[in-house]
DNA sequence: CTGTTAGCGCATTCAT
DNA sequence: ATGAATGCGCTAACAG
């Protein structure tokens, strides 16, 4: 049977851009919808005869049939996708967890959506949306620019919504968190620099974290700073806090700005390697030497502070960055029936001296 | 009606992990199902007494009720989400074009899910996730690591999915193209390199466009290269060609390797602004002068090109990167009934020297 | 103003 | 080995 010999209905229909259904391919083929739906899935084995099994996928290629993922969605009660909440893409290691999280999804035959969230509201609908299930479980990434609630997330749990939280704050209630200590590291480069003579420490931070007080105390970047300075018995200098110079351009006008100063700082603490990074442009830039004129430490472990001149210091993991534990996590959780008990995993991290420190 | 006078049915099912439909939503405030539904969507204005309103809105919050994404979506035949397909994350252009994308959707009250298909089998996956009505319409982006295929998005098309796709080699058939004619400002660039004397000039590559010769034939930024030097009567020289060398790290070890040969270049191509600009670095760290010793050129107009020295000349959009009009074609598409025609526009790229070249 | 009802497209028991 | 029937959770006619 060819599409040639349908009834007039499907070829209006054909038309009309309404979508092919286990229905019609059942139709053509001349099947019910139970067999459709078997050998669309793969079931029942050799329990159906290849030639019927023949006859109904060539039924679906003829009509280019695929099955409506939300009634799949529906009646199986998953949605057999994960979903990916960053508050920023192209921040290198965002890249590094989707590749991991990516892989992960791949292996298990789940896809990955990504959700990116740059602002309050945003998040408030992607919350809402994890509430209404379009995936089947989540991985909440750090976020520099939006924090979600604690509640918000033990709510989703609540609901059954596998989550893995990277956080720092929020307690395991109901899902996974994974820490980075980022504190005590920077507090380790804080004290290398210090101890090591200098005195002007600038800072390069993210957006809100220098401003907003309530972000600035929770920042473990801007606090580690400000604790070291006050640990040494240094007052901090306001005018060496510089707010939103966490990427490249901004991070190398702040920089080149405070090296001009006649006042300027011998040592750049950066929230981000990538700031880090165009600070050492910028000190080369000025003429200056690192680290003998002006110290730079970045953090995050960028395969990129090695091809850097110095090499850049950094605060981040020991090694490269890795998610795929936090991967593996949720794939634990989405995987198996009975939810495995709350776990919170600390991942390592430190302040690697590489020369520009 | 408070919880506690639920029937038991209901609190051992708010412990099974099932979660509450609008017929709970709907017991608990004693009304209807099509109540909820109503209450729930804001439709009939001012129909329902607030008196209801409030009772069903306030068991919802009780129960923490939210409706059922994949029913909704079986129901209302559209999912209100927008689908950005992208060969990577990470690369600074594809960033844009999300956030663009991401406030066009915001404004239109969608959704917008990002695909991440680095391999040709996740595009065969995400091809199908799409025919399988994932989202109610796409954008496909530029793809340095995959192609997709033409049939594919007219079959995509043919099934009623508004699809834009930013591409120089499909035609529009049954979808929107957005293309950027690299091609003729790539040899724009490459003729500037060649009347001004330069006449060894190095290629930085992507991955497959450098061996794999079909890919070569396409790709129009090698094919430009390629071409140029043949018109100016050159000769290729194949050890100046390097594949995988569009990252940063990949860009400056294969551009400080190339400075450091005794018969090394006196000009870099280089495919992508990233590696141009670690090219840059590659030269200054090697002792060189820019563009005396040796010229750089970089594809794409990312803000970075003005915070090198000196600045990078590149290949490009005249302006910065800008994505609203993708945006507004496909929520044209998406959010009309009657289909548009298909629609071809041609962004303008040009070479713009700043310094490097 | 609100309840009843009929599907949306599919997977799955239960018959045969 | 296959078909008929049921319902996943929701929306929207239609009735009242």
């Amino acid at each position: 049977m060819t599409l040639d010999t349908l009834p007039y209905v499907y070829k209006r229909l054909s038309m009309s851009g309404r979508r092919w259904t286990s229905r019609d391919v059942a139709a053509l083929a001349g099947v019910s919808v139970a067999t459709v739906s078997y050998v669309m899935n793969g079931r029942m084995g050799d329990r159906i005869p290849s030639t019927t099994r023949e006859r109904v996928l060539s039924a679906a290629r003829q009509l280019g049939y695929s099955p409506n993922r939300s009634a799949q969605s529906l009646r199986r009660q998953k949605t057999e996708q994960v979903c990916l909440v960053v508050d920023s893409i192209g921040v290198p290691v965002i890249d590094q967890l989707a590749r991991d999280l990516h892989a992960a999804a791949d292996e298990a035959g789940y896809g990955l959506i990504t959700m990116v969230v740059g602002s309050a509201e945003r998040a408030a609908k992607t919350i809402d949306l994890l509430h209404q299930r379009i995936a089947d479980g989540a991985v909440i990434a750090p976020s520099n620019v939006t924090r979600f609630r604690e509640e918000d997330l033990v709510e989703l749990a609540r609901g059954g919504l596998p989550l893995v939280a990277m956080d720092n704050v929020v307690r395991p209630i109901g899902f996974d968190v994974v820490r980075a200590p980022e504190r005590d590291a920077c507090g380790d480069a804080m004290d290398h620099l210090l101890t090591t003579g200098h005195r002007r420490i600038a800072f390069l931070g993210h957006h809100e974290e220098v401003n907003d007080l309530d972000a600035r105390a929770k920042s473990e970047r801007i606090g580690a700073y400000l604790a070291a300075l006050q640990r040494h018995g240094l007052e901090t200098d306001e005018s060496l806090i510089v707010e939103g110079a966490d990427d490249r351009v901004a991070g190398y006008r702040a920089a080149a700005d405070l090296l001009r100063r006649p006042d300027r700082p011998d040592a750049i603490f950066a929230a981000s390697a990538r700031s880090a990074i165009s600070a050492v442009w910028a000190a080369r830039d000025a003429g200056l030497t690192i680290p003998d004129d002006v110290a730079v430490v970045g953090c995050g472990n960028l395969p990129e502070t090695e091809i850097t001149r110095p090499p850049l210091s950094t605060v981040g993991p020991p090694t490269t960055e890795d998610f795929t534990e936090v991967s593996r996590l949720l794939f634990e959780r989405v995987l198996t029936k009975e939810p495995p008990p709350e776990r919170e995993i600390t991942n390592p991290w430190v302040f690697v001296p590489r020369g520009s420190a």
